[in-house]
DNA sequence: CTGAAAGCGCTAACAA
DNA sequence: TTGTTAGCGCTTTCAG
């Protein structure tokens, strides 16, 4: 193993000064920074992690907790670990990545040893257990979701609220009155899972002041569940013609059975959906969606947790705007007989 | 922070024997093992990850590499991580996370600075250009997948060419004699990817031996080019009545397709797939497959780089045993009048 | 602009 | 069964 000490003999320098030309903290003259980096190529030194993290006590590290739900949406929560990755590495940080399987006590493991600089945690919950440890703690973190409480915390997600309120005016300034809204696992909302219960609100509060009729139901993946769900949709609402949904593994259902009731799509129903881009295109129809920007918050995420190591950074919610963008799933409400 | 030497000073003995008691690399009296143990736990003393890496040069970190290629079905890889992850939080490893963005120069980097004790890589192709580099290293890695050429590697992956070989023998043994093979799009087979190619042998080979049928055809996603490979499917072979698939985003269409040509599946057409559970049993009918056993894989990759990393470990392909589960979407071969 | 040297906190011989 | 001690490889004052 090469060493920085055998890099300072070869090109005939002090240990310090090579560790200043590779951190750049002090000026270096050309001729002594060009024969340093000549040397480190020659001998294909790398610096050793562990040494550095003892002497600087930083680690470069960021850890990733991702709490393993089954209910969750796989695709997406992979979409912003991999945006979180690739945006720490241009940062010059690696990713740990932390399961739910240890909970609270991974946050005390990597705080306390040192392993890791700093924290992104995925998937927060309202009244998430792990919070009062990180508001404990100096470990400076940033939340991919929103808790209830925000205070001391420094948070990114989608705004989940204009999103829902997004989706109703669409479909109210398309003629839709009643509106059906297919929500993610019943499992999700007795979570008090952040994002489902914003969107709620959002369309609630929106369709409240449209004066249009909402009906919420939460409804499993797949195409029992989403049968039995529609089924009584309709029935306690015939005149249902708008839909939000908000669960992956219900869309393609719910196209399917639509279609074979015998209703078009848009024609006699219309359809919007909240999920990742590509669900909404690859659909058997087109959908009229709000996308989750998983990237952007990875990306964004990452941006916040920088600024705070680095000393410039606030404790701030950031809140993604919606976009909607329409498609071929909704269109102008059938003129009623 | 607390440090050992603290610890040391608080119970009354030596640090060596303070790291001992962690370690339990050499025997301890019970009173003094407690005395240590109770002086950690009252000053709340967690080990300085750097400080033990450079001591040791050990990270306990094993490197997790997941190149993000676009038609690779991202909820398996998922599961994968995850049950890495998992597995090797349970032999005291924690997991650093390396997307494909950084290419080989990751495995030079990890490798370099000692960063990680060891590496696990994801969707190996079957010429990977990160293969010599490990060749080279003394990095003890494990491979999930099949690349060509396995000399001198450890992998572990579904043994495909049995799971092929096992769908043909469950269709055969309901009466089917002519089926069809839904699969990967052309690209795929066209890339030579290992799993594809292999699982394709698996039921040519089978077939043969059982005198059927096997026609073979390539099929990209979505409805459109499934309509297409369907009528090609029954115009050149007009008795088939079995059905293999494996490709997550035909099978949708593939059943909407059939029920929609008026063919029962299973009483007319039998299917069985190759995918991942949760697909299988959300799907429309609920579907005779094999699954891809992505927490197994997971944990056996973590197993055999474990045994490596202790010294007893060789290099070895792990094929794991497909395992067929009976569902709705497949039966007795129809009686031909 | 460069060097010398004191640790960072822990492990693992070597001694007892 | 326990203690002493010499590093592990790097960063960062303090001097020049």
């Amino acid at each position: 193993m090469v060493t920085l000490a055998e890099v300072a003999q070869h090109a005939g320098v002090s240990a310090s000064t090579v560790s200043y030309v590779l951190s750049g903290k002090r000026s270096i003259s050309t001729t002594t920074r060009q024969r340093v980096e000549e040397s480190i190529r020659k001998l294909g030194y790398h610096p050793n992690a562990g040494a550095r993290a003892l002497a600087s006590s930083r680690s470069n590290i960021i850890a990733l907790m991702i709490p393993l739900r089954t209910d969750m949406y796989v695709p997406v929560m992979m979409e912003i670990a991999i945006a979180v990755a690739a945006g720490a590495r241009t940062h010059g940080y690696d990713i740990l990545l932390l399961t739910g399987e240890e909970g609270p006590d991974a946050v005390r493991r990597v705080t306390g040893s040192g392993l890791a600089d700093a924290m992104i945690l995925m998937d927060v919950e309202l009244d998430d257990e792990r919070l009062p440890l990180l508001r404990d703690t100096h470990q400076p973190s940033v939340l991919i979701g929103l808790p209830a409480d925000t205070e001391g915390l420094t948070c990114v997600d989608l705004d989940f609220r204009a999103t829902g309120a997004l989706c109703v005016e669409h479909l109210a300034q398309l003629g839709h009155r009643d509106i059906a809204v297919i929500g993610e696992a019943a499992a999700v909302y007795e979570r008090h899972t952040g994002f489902a219960e914003r969107t709620l609100d959002g369309l609630r509060t929106r369709a409240r002041e449209l004066g249009l009729r909402l009906l919420h139901r939460p409804c499993e993946g797949g195409y029992d569940a989403m049968s039995a769900t529609l089924a009584r949709v309709f029935d306690e609402r015939p005149d249902t013609t708008g839909f939000v949904v908000q669960n992956e593994s219900a869309v393609e259902p719910l196209l399917a059975l639509l279609r074979q009731q015998g209703r078009a799509v848009p024609e006699d129903v219309s359809v919007v959906a909240v999920c990742p881009e590509q669900v909404a295109t690859q659909a058997s129809v087109r959908l009229t969606s709000v996308a989750v920007p998983a990237q952007e918050m990875g990306r964004r995420a990452v941006e916040q947790l920088v600024a705070k190591l680095d000393g410039r950074g606030s404790d701030e919610v950031v809140l993604l705007a919606p976009e909607l963008t329409v498609r071929a799933s909704s269109g102008p409400a059938p003129v009623r007989p």
